[in-house]
DNA sequence: TTCTAATTTGTACGAATGTACAAAACTTTC
DNA sequence: GAAAGTTTTGTACATTCGTACAAATTAGAA
């Protein structure tokens, strides 16, 4: 048995373990978190023996390691051709926007990337951020912060009248928000009562676009310039 | 129990082990997550014996059933309270306001409403939705969505001209945010350099109502009236 | 006091966990 | 072909888990 393979669909279905492995246990951490899955249930999800996850990965904190490896470079690489993009944008208002598109698009991508997808990969980094993941934390704070202030930069560029420190707060609220619908999109179907599907990324794409476009815009709540003597700031609109 | 109150502060005379495993318990889901803490750590926290735990509580899921139970109902009187008194606010902008406010501020209150606060019930909640756990899940759909759909029905009612599901959407980013920050605090502080601190209450309240403020405000993605010309039906249900 | 019920402790058990390791099976190279 | 390497399997071990349960302790009423 086992002849070249000639046109054997189960052997072409995982000519690579390793990889199904990853791949399952990308899946079962984004939905499940990382503490209730266990070795052997990613085994049998990859169709695998428990053994073969120690030999490929040594341990379960080196098989998260390595999802976040195999994730974070390609994602971060289309964020900043994105960015870079965005930034050649003339108008501001419209620049802005591009912005914050580069940042979300690569977040909900689904299968363009790499196997799996950006969707699944950003759910996972928000399932570990609310676990206080060790390891996760450690990656991200090492491999996300470069681009994440390169997204605020930009965006304090086209809003020069805010204070970088608001737009800090206003990028987090953007992830927070990018993350919770990742996590539970049939909270938005269950509460628009069928008028929304929270799991069309497309249409969660461009209301998150539209809500945090207008979010930057906000005026700030702090003076924005230091010596800037301009008394009552009224709510202009 | 069912004893007359002869000297009723039984609480209050001895450290009541109860409350203890209840805080202990809340604190260290709230940091760590559901799975990742144990009946024995909860009881060493407490300074109790684990088995004090399955006396009082049964099963680890009573337990966290009972903090649910415990905060619910505080928590969502105290929201319809800043609710109603939002909703006699004239000015239309700051009903809108008011709003959002009562929506945040018994989320993030520390300590005043219930024993152990409002803020780490809410993180405990945010936890407890990544972790998609199943107890929190049917609890928060059961008991949050009341107060989702009065929230929601009342921003509609001061933003008229946008649609109800638009509003969901952003309602939902709001909460996402909220979330977010109350399990990170510390990313703000990093990104900003230290120009904010993420963990103080009081500017993350601020910043978060006027940044939603100006996402609810924001024009609409699909046309509000139907009575624009009809080219291609959408997939309108 | 003494009786009774409520609480706390200590311990134990079966199941599930992460991981190590030797044997088996498969690939590649000679 | 055989030899050497890599990959996969099967199993086993030491912990840790949630929880059950009887004994010990404590509190309240007689």
């Amino acid at each position: 048995m086992a002849s070249k393979s000639t046109s054997n669909d189960l052997a072409a279905r995982k000519p690579n373990l390793r990889e199904a492995i990853l791949c399952a246990a990308e899946e079962l951490f984004a939905t499940n978190g990382f503490n209730a899955v266990s070795v052997r249930d990613i085994a049998q999800a990859a169709g695998a023996n428990p053994g073969s996850v120690t030999y490929h990965f040594k341990t379960k904190d080196g098989l998260l390691l390595e999802i976040y490896n195999r994730h974070c470079g390609p994602m971060n690489r289309r964020r900043s051709e994105l960015l870079a993009a965005a930034r050649r944008v003339r108008d501001l208002q419209d620049r802005l926007e591009a912005i914050v598109r580069a940042y979300v698009l690569p977040a909900f991508s689904s299968g363009s990337d790499l196997a799996g997808g950006g969707a699944r990969f950003t759910r996972l980094r928000a399932v570990m951020s609310a676990e206080g993941n060790e390891v996760a934390r450690r990656i991200i704070a090492q491999t996300f912060d470069d681009t994440s202030h390169a997204f605020i930069d930009a965006i304090h560029e086209s809003l020069p009248h805010i204070p970088r420190t608001e737009i800090v707060w206003r990028s987090h609220f953007l992830l927070g928000a990018l993350y919770y619908t990742l996590v539970t999109p049939e909270r938005v179907s269950r509460l628009s009562r069928g008028g929304a599907d929270g799991a069309d990324a497309g249409n969660a794409i461009e209301q998150l676009v539209r809500a945090s476009v207008a979010s930057f815009q906000a005026p700030p709540l702090d003076p924005p310039a230091p010596s800037r003597r301009r008394s009552m700031a009224q709510s202009k609109t």
